[in-house]
DNA sequence: CTGAAAGCGCTAACAA
DNA sequence: TTGTTAGCGCTTTCAG
């Protein structure tokens, strides 16, 4: 099917034109162009005047098909939303560690949809990326167990895979919401809300893990009702935050396991008048966090760092490292601003 | 050069390879993965079941190196940064486009490195993508022109390309700037302070030319001393506001032309308890704007939309497109919250 | 409906 | 120092 075309686009040169041009065999020409040395000064200088002159740009591709190993560096990113603030992070973690080497990164967001992660998996692998750093979403990762022995490096981040041994890198979600829950029990709040993302989401469920047993660990009840897990988004962390300060019983400190929660937690506070009276630690960090009113404590996790080891364990891996699978931890850090710090109130 | 290994990893099995464990030509595979139809039902069978039992993957670059047109479904994408929560908004636009269309996306950071630029550029172009959508930070795009010529498809987003005629999405920074600061004059402002970024990036020229515009439109004087440009970050734009706000002649305004200079700004007015004194108005909108005290009013723009309408147009083109290129703005809006209608006040 | 031959742009042997 | 011959995994073309 040829376009209509007027002018119609020139194609690019090929190695093969390069090489009549100069009036050389094409395989000098694939000497000069990639550096091998080995050609009479002359030569080179010809054929550097013909690569000019047709504007050459080498084909990556075309040449992975054949090399060694057939690399073709690249490698696929899966993360929640590339538009989210902190999973973008972990995006520029990466990046920072590819950039150098000269591999292109292919970035796609996953929406904690598990059949996402399947499809852009496959089409990835189908584009032969030299490594796979995924976010898993879906409930099993076993099928990767193919690519990783045909040769594919797979590195996960934020959470741990199912149904295979991988390199993991991720923050400790367990103890460090037992961190900040601690943190508020320290103060001496007693009844100690915990509000959770989609329990769908390994980490949600390792928060609140974190959250029970700082709480058992301190012998302190835990109140179901104060429990509230699945919360999708802002504006349901909004609602529910809502319904359980204006409740009968309310409690005198929340641990909201989420930024976006947070934020819904800290709208409700305020629009309640309670931001001075209930405290709140939230786990991760929040945008503008130290200059809010108060300003609000977080457990702060840094993201890009993951990225960044994930990356290096990576191209370890695409580099041949065959020791065991292991999981990294970066750490977290508990930052005091001040909602965290509320002594319990009275609420009337 | 073959690994020592052990095991060693099995390399993915070939059309051929499928079409010998099938007992059919290799030819016939390719039909059947393409479901390019005429295959007798028997044999669709017989191959399908070797496509599983081998775990056959296609390779799609292979494919694309003599396939019509030899499109490779990969866009390049290049933003300030990844991780930079405006400008991964553009990156979330383009992929809503490109995810649907099986169109991978190969995103990188430029940090404003005119370098960075031509050096990703090139690498993109090596990797055969089909089209490009770049922010330029390089003072000349003409060296595009043949990779246009040649078939790749170029849009630009956030600014206009130099030397070069091609489509671009970006918002209007001039008027939006002049909206900005003509809504702080209608507020009996006289004195409007300008806080730009770098000089070197044309919304930054824009932005400032829309404040010029918006003053002398008004016949308010300019007072070169509160016009400071050139900010590279937040914390030079927190010193910058400090030495305004301090001097003998301080600004009862301030418009700041960029998202982490406004922070950088608010930052200033409330370590000097001027936040409910001097007036604000920011350019891109700032994380938790409207939880601040007082809420920030700002000149907002969905660069999530500017990302979309962008790959719209890169598809476009590489689907054969062939009208004159043209500029596309996407509308902004002046969000009013209380940092802007803060009426002139003298300041001790 | 099926297959064999040619070639995409390159790299990897192996000659000359 | 050079050039030739293969062939990567696929699509295209053309025969059976």
């Amino acid at each position: 099917m040829e376009e209509s075309d007027g002018p119609g686009p020139s194609r690019r040169p090929t190695l093969r034109q390069v090489a009549a041009h100069a009036g050389v065999g094409f395989k000098t020409v694939a000497r000069v162009v990639n550096g091998e040395g080995s050609v009479a000064p002359a030569t080179a200088a010809r054929v550097q005047a013909a690569l000019r002159e047709l504007n050459y740009v080498p084909d990556d591709f075309a040449g992975s098909l054949k090399k060694d190993g057939g690399r073709t560096r690249t490698i696929g990113l899966t993360i929640s939303n590339v538009a989210n603030p902190l999973a973008a992070q972990i995006h520029g973690g990466v990046e920072i560690v590819a950039m150098p080497r000269n591999v292109a990164t292919f970035a796609v967001s996953l929406n904690e949809q598990p059949s996402a992660e399947i499809e852009h998996t496959r089409a990835f692998l189908r584009r032969r990326v030299d490594g796979l750093i995924l976010t898993p979403v879906a409930d099993d990762q076993s099928y990767l167990q193919l690519a990783i022995d045909r040769g594919t490096a797979v590195v996960f981040v934020d959470r741990e895979p199912a149904g295979l041994r991988a390199d993991t890198v991720k923050v400790d979600d367990v103890s460090s919401a037992a961190t900040a829950v601690g943190h508020l029990a320290d103060f001496g709040h007693r009844r100690i809300a915990h509000l959770g993302d989609r329990v769908r989401i390994q980490t949600a469920r390792q928060r609140k893990e974190g959250y029970l047993s700082a709480m058992r660990s301190r012998d302190l009840p835990v109140d179901e009702r104060l429990v509230i897990l699945d919360i999708p988004d802002e504006l349901h962390a909004y609602a529910a935050a809502r319904r359980l300060l204006e409740s009968d019983d309310p409690p005198t400190a929340i641990h909201s396991a989420q930024n976006l929660i947070t934020v819904g937690v800290i709208r409700a506070l305020r629009d309640l008048g309670l931001s001075r009276k209930v405290a709140v630690v939230g786990f991760d960090d929040v945008a503008m966090g130290d200059l809010l009113d108060p300003p609000v404590t977080v457990i702060s996790h840094d993201l890009a760092r993951v990225g960044r080891v994930a990356a290096e364990r990576l191209f370890a891996r695409i580099d041949g490292d065959q020791s065991e699978p292991r999981t990294v931890f970066v750490p977290t850090e508990l930052v005091v601003r001040g909602s965290g710090e509320i002594r319990p109130q009275l609420v009337s």
